[in-house]
DNA sequence: AAGGTCATCAACCGCCCTTCC
DNA sequence: TGGAAGGGCGGTTGATGACCT
């Protein structure tokens, strides 16, 4: 019983609200256990026969006690064979609303809380690749589900598309996303990874941790993808610092040695525009480098020259060519301030 | 304080694919 | 080989809480 309440416990430990005391979990063990063994006696029964289309379904939110028994049945049974765990848990539920239940809020490697922005980026990145595919996406990014990416999906980017009055699959908006999210995103995660690397250093001052080996500035989810960051300045090669210095470069007036080159390495490399183009602070060159000036702490460098669903942008070469850039520049740069929102 | 609006997210629905008999 | 059942997936809905007027 203590072993059965250890497991219990370690599978709740993420759902903190639905943790039982040992006492009230026997009790909603013998629960179980009456209900499993003993279904006539359910009040939910009708009529002279016991038959599965004789019970009256539950619908809507879960409580504490069906939560439990799901658990428990789980725990006793292992996951799998729904419509058998529905009929026999006790639950008056359909297998397929257990198996919802378990997967995208009772499992206990199911991450609570919001998206990272690493999370987001893999996001953005993997649905300009696949599309819709939730699942797919959400096998990237351990411990988030596919329901969960799907409403951000549906409520933060498309809620921009909407604001921006253009349709979420056009190119344009899959510009905006490549062009100022993504950038601000990795910017966000270059931030935290230095202030990270930052506290760090004040931290273990004596030692001498090169940033390039700052690390895990980001667990990336992506099983082949890696965050490296780089020393900045040093790291940049030639035609780098030459984009760096160009005219339209909004360059801050200090240099520090904040800057940062982070890469994130993705499966495959794609095809990247040929010709370079910047659009205020931000600049693309056809390395396929972000630069994103941040005042705040100098220019970072972001390498996303092997981010594979760029490849699958349709014309990426020209996606966010002159034209377009007036076009960001001007109604859609009124517009942008409020993805600040999205994170 | 109350009513209206909006955003979020858990849960459901329906379709489709796979497996089994 | 075809039908039934199980399960996965993407789209949609509705409850709820936050925010606004």
């Amino acid at each position: 019983m203590l072993e059965l309440y250890r497991l219990y416990k370690s599978w709740t430990g993420c759902v903190a609200s639905t943790l039982l005391s040992p006492s009230a979990f026997i009790i909603s063990l013998c629960l179980w256990v009456c209900q499993t063994r003993f279904p006539m006696s359910s009040p939910s029964k009708s009529g002279s026969s016991y038959g599965e289309e004789d019970i009256e379904l539950r619908r809507g939110p879960w409580t504490l006690e069906e939560d439990t028994l799901l658990i428990h049945y789980i725990a006793l049974h292992g996951e799998g064979r729904w419509n058998l765990l529905a009929r026999c848990s006790g639950l008056k539920r359909t297998g397929k609303s257990c198996r919802l239940r378990w997967l995208n809020y009772l499992k206990p490697d199911v991450k609570r809380g919001n998206l990272t922005p690493e999370e987001q980026l893999v996001i953005l990145e993997l649905h300009s690749k696949w599309g819709n595919r939730w699942s797919k996406i959400a096998q990237h990014l351990p411990g988030r589900t596919d329901n969960e990416i799907k409403n951000y999906w549906r409520t933060r980017v498309q809620k921009q598309a909407r604001h921006l009055k253009i349709d979420v699959n056009s190119t344009r908006f899959r510009d905006a996303i490549r062009c100022f999210w993504m950038p601000r995103l990795l910017q966000k995660m270059e931030e935290a990874a230095y202030s990270s690397s930052s506290a760090r250093e004040t931290q273990t001052s004596s030692m001498s941790v090169p940033l390039n080996q700052a690390p895990q500035a980001s667990p990336d989810p992506l099983s082949q993808g890696s965050l490296i960051i780089n020393e900045p300045m040093k790291s940049l090669n030639h035609e780098e610092k030459n984009l760096r210095s160009g005219e339209n470069w909004n360059s801050p007036s200090t240099s520090s040695s904040h800057s940062m080159k982070v890469t994130h390495q993705f499966p495959q490399i794609s095809e990247l525009p040929t010709s370079p183009y910047e659009f205020g602070s931000i600049a693309y060159n056809p390395k396929g480098c972000y630069y994103v000036d941040n005042s705040s702490y100098d220019i970072g460098a972001f390498d996303l020259s092997s981010m594979s669903a760029m490849g699958d942008l349709d014309n990426s070469a020209s996606n966010c060519h002159v034209a377009e850039i007036n076009w960001v520049r001007g109604e859609m740069a009124d517009n942008l301030c409020n993805m600040e929102d999205l994170w």
